[in-house]
DNA sequence: GAGGTCATTGTGAGCGCTAACAATTCATGG
DNA sequence: CCATGAATTGTTAGCGCTCACAATGACCTC
């Protein structure tokens, strides 16, 4: 009957088949509410015979809006921005928009500027960059962009709206919850140079330790991978009996190096030793032993990213703060309290 | 000088400047040939003067295409799921195309059917689900979707088109390889029965005990966690000294967790029992002992992906199979030879 | 030097939708 | 019973681009 068509049909097949006009058929998927119930309801039992659909292409020429958000990110596969990457998604989705994703190998200027390039072909309205490196954020702020982007990551002072965790504060907490246990000071095993958070971290550890009187001692660097944890560990090792009894490591993929090489070295942790790291990866409870560590609320970071994104993308009333620090929390395990040695039957 | 506008320029705007039609705009940026140099130079000069940028919509709807994919996901911070969007994004753009995500908490027939709504709505013309639950792929094969679908999992013997790492041989060599080394049998700890891999990984498991003419042990299982590793590492556990002296466990998370229960039960590893995981997750190499485990080339699985999904979108040459089964890789660490016990100065 | 070919450029008609406005219908009150 | 305005529906223009085709002119060939 119903003639064989090799195109999707349109709003005025849909139209001529509810025997109205197009505009009609736009009022009821708009929603609008000045449209007879008796003629909405025609007008939907039109669309679902034939299976319409509204096309997205033409629809976003006509209003000028095509509802699509970019994230560019890099080491999706790494706990943390993976955690950011969904968060932000889900975020994004909630509030109707689709999310276009360009994941990096590295972040550099040039391949920044492919990404925004590549998202921008894409018509996205608006970018969040996952972007921890300084490196990124400066490149960013260089590049020229027809549309509004916000960071999450990236250091307090910039122009750029930005989110993130409060990393000066969960250093605090880490570096405070091992003086409170009685250690008279704490080794840091900082991350690379050039990421904000590894500073970030880096300062909160100092910052407590000199408010406690405490001259800090040599800070350690690793690039975040167990291996580097490992060599650190190795070296840490060497300074048990001299003062070290407490190690506060920027993240726990890292930490469970350190915590692999103090075994091997005949340390024993907590006893010897107390590790703290940060992140709270899945795995970290599992650890030998289970680790101390920090953890951040990377939902509430997503939510927050894609709010400023929007304020500026829809001229929402723009929050107080274009820069936003959401408070982490420490979570204590056996790695620092011998007491919790055990995991609990039903942890956290 | 220039009046300021409030619109972006458009192809008209950039011609006017030039000096030419629109047309021969369009012709400069689709790079066809026959365009004088003289006049590519000017266009170019305009467009760069005026900051042009091709109107996503405008192009999508008089071309009919969005150049635009969809990958829907779950479990986006598992490192299995993680770098298979990676490899799918990076593929994609390779080829042009922008890819638009949606992850899932749960894969539901509702959150699928909304996922693929949600999708179709941003008028991506076709879709890759990284479905490794049964339930999620028959949920696939129910709905309806306007645009071409490409599982990455999935059953061998679904209709759809799939991808996937033949997890059948991975079991193969992990159990071979334990044999092998002399133990009489190998137990497992399976994945959630839901879940075609873990289905692949037992049958293969089963499949090589049984041509070597050994009657395989009870199966237990697991849900992925370290936790539920842990508590299975505590039933095993009970086992060691009545023929128990080799495990593969289904993933390398879990594996953690029951290297941990055979340490606090004093147990040893690989001496008294051999453990091979699944996946080889970054951390594996650092566990107590580095882990032997089983690798999956993400980066192939998401290149044959995108291709068989460009296969059915631009009509291109069919290869001969739209089922691809990539081959896994064993890595021997030291959970299953003592020799190996000592991470090397570099590892891969 | 007429006719033909090719390279180059321009013209006009949509793609399928929404926005603005015009037209129609219907209820209401004087 | 007609004016008045609100509710409902239709009409007409674009949105900014590509495609098909037409037009122009340069360059050959015989």
């Amino acid at each position: 009957m119903t003639p064989t068509r090799l195109r999707p049909p349109t709003m005025a097949d849909v139209a001529r088949l509810a025997g109205v006009s197009h505009q009609t058929v736009s009022r009821v998927l708009g929603e609008h509410p000045n449209v007879r119930d008796e003629t909405r309801a025609r007008v939907l039992r039109a669309i679902e015979e034939m299976g319409y659909r509204r096309n997205f292409s033409a629809r976003a020429l006509a209003t000028r809006r095509t509802r699509t958000l970019g994230v560019v990110a890099s080491d999706t596969t790494l706990y943390g921005p993976a955690s950011t990457l969904f968060a932000l998604e889900e975020a994004a989705r909630a509030e109707g928009y689709l999310v276009s994703t360009v994941s990096l190998r590295e972040l550099t200027m040039e391949t920044l500027s492919e990404a925004l390039d590549h998202l921008s072909e894409g018509g996205v309205e608006g970018v969040v960059a996952i972007a921890p490196q300084r490196s990124a954020v400066d490149a960013l702020a260089e590049l020229r962009h027809p549309f509004p982007v916000v960071v999450v990551g990236g250091e307090p002072g910039m122009e750029i709206p930005r989110v993130g965790v409060d990393q000066h504060l969960g250093a605090r907490l880490a570096t405070g919850h091992l003086l409170a246990a009685g250690h008279r000071t704490v080794w840091h095993l900082a991350g690379p140079e050039d990421w904000q958070e590894a500073a970030d971290r880096a300062a909160g550890w100092r910052a407590t330790l000199e408010a406690a009187g405490v001259e800090p001692p040599m800070l350690l660097r690793g690039d975040w991978s167990p291996l580097s944890g490992y060599r650190a560990g190795q070296e840490l090792a060497g300074w048990v009996g001299r003062g070290l009894t407490a190690v506060f490591v920027a993240n726990d993929q890292m930490a469970l190096g350190v915590l692999r090489a103090l075994r091997e070295a005949g340390v024993r942790t907590p006893q010897d030793v107390a590790v703290v790291g940060f992140d709270d990866i899945p795995e970290s409870e599992f650890f030998a032993p289970p680790l101390t560590t920090v953890r951040q609320d990377f939902s509430t970071v997503g939510q927050r990213g894609i709010a400023l994104l929007l304020e500026q993308i829809e001229g929402r009333p723009a929050s107080d703060t274009p820069r936003i620090a959401i408070e982490p929390q420490l979570v204590v395990r056996a790695s620092t309290f011998p007491s919790a040695a055990q995991p609990e039957g039903a942890p956290r």
